[in-house]
DNA sequence: AGCTAAACGAGACGGTACGTCCCGTCTTCAA
DNA sequence: TTGAAGACGGGACGTACCGTCTCGTTTAGCT
């Protein structure tokens, strides 16, 4: 193709050397009229390389409308429309739906979560599945997971982002959490990889149902048996 | 107006346009007046109720489109088409499309899992979770599924046709496994719930994964840890 | 989502996946660069403006089609099909089948009828409507008128397209014969507005009933009674 | 075909046998449950013949759906189901939307209207052409004969319905006054074919243009010059 | 200082699918 | 045999998005 130099897919699309990752509105006085994410003149190029207005503005957009509409109502023309952004622009830079709702979900969590260290992998883990159900809920980033997880079920590459991108991501924070209680002695190294995978389909299922509002008991019960059955 | 009567289409294409005057295209005995499934011609009304003719030609569209082309490739005027079907006849129904895949998902499930009972939890579940994966990939059926809970994640119907139709059908059967092994005081009764739970989130997080391929040592250990934390 | 997107569609059709990079298939000097009217391969946009081999695409085949099928037979998805058009692009510039009318009707009277001055109101309108019926009869553009009345029945849009644009400016190239008529002293000028319409209501009762067949006898009475009616 | 004793098309579908022509209202006391018009149990078979009530009800229907929606918005089904009738009644009865518009127009001239002979043709006329204009604008007649008009052009067998059966008996009652005016001497015999055609087309035109408000300088003057024209 | 390259907003393009409405036919069941 | 009821195959409706393409503009970086 005529474009080699950039890499849509694979790395995150803050490049360190643009400025702070989540930037969009920390435009330091500088009197760029144009270029700029709040700016109302017209957003233009700044040359032959990437809008970080731009981008910041189709990821706000990308998150509202998801956000009001759903991932029904989910489409690059509104995002485009919203955005004031061209399509081509966005599908240069996510070729893919999956793309956007990954960004979407990484620029949530900005406000991340941190993985708790109580000394106690129940607790860590209590903990743990309040955070993430309440960041589900409370921003974008639930949808934008779940509309994840359905639209890499259309298309073999959205799965391959989903699979080989997004989810060793988060296994990677998680495994964390397991490698403490593995040297604490709580539960057999060997059942980690299984243990990830219940801690996972167990958030997933609760996720697609819709039914991560807050229910502690519930809760309780499975990472006590996630817990009790990876004792060594 | 705006959509003019076609032109008189002349006879039905059934009869030789000059046959016997009041219907009965002599079929002799055969309880098939026009609706039969094989039955070569147009598929027609056969009064005031159902086609079972027509249910069926379209299950069957249904099915092979969906292993065919999969999810993205699955559309509602396809189907039509390949059944010979109005889409009004199947919006009539099967309104949403989690409808569909619902009915594609039991057609299949004629042939359905029986529920193992080998005398040990363990062993009962890693037989069923063989059977089914099994069974997922083999018939359209794993693909229903998969498009069923994408579906869900557009639709507040579609969720709760999956939601409060599908799972818990097949929640109820899963749980005889359990209770027997209550009975058999392999597990505290308390812990069922959320076993179903665990089991549940398994199976989905490998089924979308597309990472269902066999596997019985992670499969064991998997089942191994459930049944282990479950215990009373 | 309901419609997930299809699988990608590999290169376009016209460059050989490695073309030229930045567009410009060198075709020298030819103003049309992809989207000419007997251009083979698929016709797309030419940037964000009309493209004038689609417009003709379109209109030639309305033209066509209206011959072929009549109004009864006449459908957009037809002429889009016909077209190798999207129907969006169809229902962008004429939103409204009577548009589609007029425009045919109007590409025709490209060969259009000059407006005769033979020094007698009579003869004039007697080689009027000599001339208008042929064009009529020997035309898509009878078929056209039809079928723009009857649009006009459905809709107030169509009949205001019909009453406010179409009407009226052919009533106004009429009216040069009839202000020559009052110039000679031929009619009397407050007759003028009641003329155009007895002589407007003969032709299209005409049509409508598809009785536009010559009939030299019927036409040059009708014609010498409008006129000597309209003497001063 | 298989039911030969019926004839749809062609006569008026009040047959004199079996009772009022415009009944539908005026069912005296009769206890009869159904059959009736107005009867609220299900109307049903009255025999192998003719169910007066359904006629009526079929028609009623028909008038104010036309009323309400126009032509744009009249259909079978709705019509069916306001009467609530079964649409192979209508389709044996009436097999084209030209004659339910004909059988509508004719339901209403119950209340027709009466040929003037006031001695003087234009009186006559402009008396004629406010009484038409008013029947058209306030009876659901006006947007019936637009609509049969439009209809005729989708379909020859409409067109035939309205060339050979509707309009010569219109024509005829008309030519009743003009055939007065000849024997008067006030206009020429042999220009009364002409005549009618202006006099229709002048109609036509205004009706279909949806331009029959009462405008008597201008009908005054159109009667005027076809009057004047067609004197000896 | 000019030239090239690339990104940008804009929006038209050929398509496909959507879900609805209507067509005209058909069959049933009751009167 | 008629009538109500309503399902059926078919097809058009008008809209929404898809992903691609071409425009004309703007800027940056290289010559």
């Amino acid at each position: 193709m005529s474009r080699p130099p950039r890499q849509p897919t694979g790395a995150p699309p803050n490049e360190p050397a643009d400025g702070p990752p989540s930037g969009a509105d920390d435009n330091d006085g500088a009197p760029s009229p144009s270029g700029t994410a709040g700016g109302r003149g017209r957003r233009t190029s700044i040359g032959a390389r990437r809008n970080p207005a731009s981008e910041a503005a189709v990821i706000a957009a990308a998150r509202s409308l998801l956000q009001e509409k759903g991932y029904a109502g989910f489409s690059i023309d509104e995002v485009a429309r919203r955005a004031g952004a061209g399509k081509p622009t966005i599908y240069r830079w996510w070729p893919t739906k999956a793309d956007l709702f990954i960004a979407i979900y990484q620029a949530d969590k900005a406000a991340a979560i941190a993985m708790p260290d109580t000394g106690s992998l129940a607790r860590d883990l209590r903990t743990l599945v309040n955070a993430l159900w309440a960041f589900w809920r409370t921003t974008p980033s639930g949808g934008a997971f779940r509309a994840l997880i359905a639209e890499a079920q259309t298309n073999p590459v959205s799965l391959a982002a989903l699979r080989d991108r997004f989810v060793p991501q988060h296994m990677c924070r998680l495994r964390e959490v397991f490698d403490r209680a593995v040297e604490r002695g709580e539960i057999a190294p060997d059942n980690v990889e299984a243990l990830v995978e219940l801690y996972f389909g167990f958030n997933w299922f609760r996720l697609l149902m819709n039914r991560i509002d807050d229910d502690p008991d519930h809760v309780a019960r499975a990472v006590q048996m996630m817990v009790e059955g990876a004792r060594r």
